[in-house]
DNA sequence: CGGCTTCTTGAAGATATTCAAACCCAGTGG
DNA sequence: CCACTGGGTTTGAATATCTTCAAGAAGCCG
């Protein structure tokens, strides 16, 4: 669980008027000349599953768009217990903190393989000052932020083990319900839970038939008995 | 607790340049001629204890700046379950998020009588447009709720329940040490526990000699001993 | 003084943690 | 080929922690 140092594989400029997924992302309203006020690289950058992106308390004057893949955003206690406090998909911002502050907040380390977009703090402050399309955006990704943070406190971290891994599933799913489990130990820095907890009550709701073992570790969720057990379970089981 | 409707004593239309705690607020670095831009009734609203500033889900096309109290934010789950998400004290903004979306996210409902400044969005908007100076403050509440929310995360949601009890006094304590406490249902609300433990942790932490009643609810806490009790007790009690 | 709400405490039972051991599986090297 | 190793997982048993239900105590207010 501690094996990588950044090593990115760094793949060249990014070209953000032909970005596939810009209707996502930060750039979305940007128009063809706001381009030109970029005059600093976008780097596009690949990391594999595991590896850092950025560390927490470390300075930094970048953020980043997440392209595709998963990256937990974790905060190390000063007892060194880690949480992990957000989730970033597709579309996401990590790092916006420096647009305030100068180092980041947290760790930020990929569950999957991550393309992101690393945009220099310099870009967003000239471009927040030339255009007001980018304003919008920002207090979006903010908002997201926010929220997902309201959502991880009064979703998982509130109630019984079971209810909270079945709506972790649900925010995890596929729309066919399928998924693939984070590391035991992920689940339970996301839930508030141990390890061993967050594995007893995999197998609990296995036991329960809200998901089946497809492979390795895919499995496919039953999606209304999870909506179920993840809704008000007072009496039952 | 559920006492109150909204109930506003409508003190008049603020003047903002005049403001005592303006170095604190939204409205910070705003220049005289800013304030020219202010078209709409800036009012100055006071709520009683128990109160409520506004509710969750309903429409809003207004923010809040706190002079003077302490106002909740409790996010109300599907089941009827409440749990608090943050504390606004003076110089936060309420409602930040009718900025993007159309509703207020959570309940904000007085903890001590509380007095606020209602901004309408489109004074927000406007001033958004013709002046960058609100642009940083309005990132920094951003941030700023962020944090917090990241803090309830880490530091009141887990480990144990005196762990969290002690954190969450740390940050209710003036410099002094001294503290109003809130209710058991407030705190058990925060702390993510119910307010029978609330009130047995509050109980242990008089034993521990980490707080003193002074009177009616009022305490003293001993910092230092707070402070032992909330870093790390792995082996301790 | 009631009558109310909030707080406190007890005891039983539910839920989660800890420590330990065993298991699975993939990769390694004899 | 197969034993060996290492990381992640599962399970058990004892213990710690929290919730629930219930009753009593302490404040506060008309």
């Amino acid at each position: 669980m501690k094996r990588s140092q950044i090593e990115t594989a760094w793949t060249g400029r990014a070209d953000c008027r032909s970005c596939g997924v810009r209707a996502l992302v930060l750039f979305a309203d940007l128009q063809e000349a706001d381009f030109e006020l970029i005059h600093q690289p976008i780097e596009d950058i690949h990391i594999g599953a595991g590896q850092t992106l950025y560390r927490g308390d470390t300075p930094g004057r970048s953020l980043f768009t997440v392209r595709s893949g998963l990256i937990k955003l974790v905060h190390v206690g000063a007892d060194g217990s880690q949480r992990i406090v957000r989730l970033l998909r597709p579309g996401a911002t990590a790092g916006l903190e420096v647009l305030v502050g100068t180092t980041y907040a947290h760790d930020a380390i990929a569950l999957q393989p991550v393309t992101v977009c690393r945009i220099p703090c310099d870009v967003i402050d000239k471009l927040s000052r030339e255009t007001p399309r980018l304003h919008t955006q920002l207090m979006q990704r903010w908002h997201d932020s926010l929220r997902q943070a309201d959502e991880f406190l009064t979703e998982l971290s509130t109630g019984r083990a079971t209810k909270r891994l079945g709506r972790l599933l649900l925010q995890l799913a596929e729309p066919d319900g399928s998924v693939i489990l984070p590391t035991r130990e992920d689940m339970g820095a996301m839930l508030g839970m141990t390890l061993e907890h967050a594995s007893r009550t995999v197998s609990e709701l296995k036991r329960l038939d809200a998901i089946f073992e497809v492979a390795g570790n895919r499995y496919r969720c039953n999606l209304e008995v999870l909506a179920s057990i993840s809704a008000t379970p007072r009496s039952e089981l």
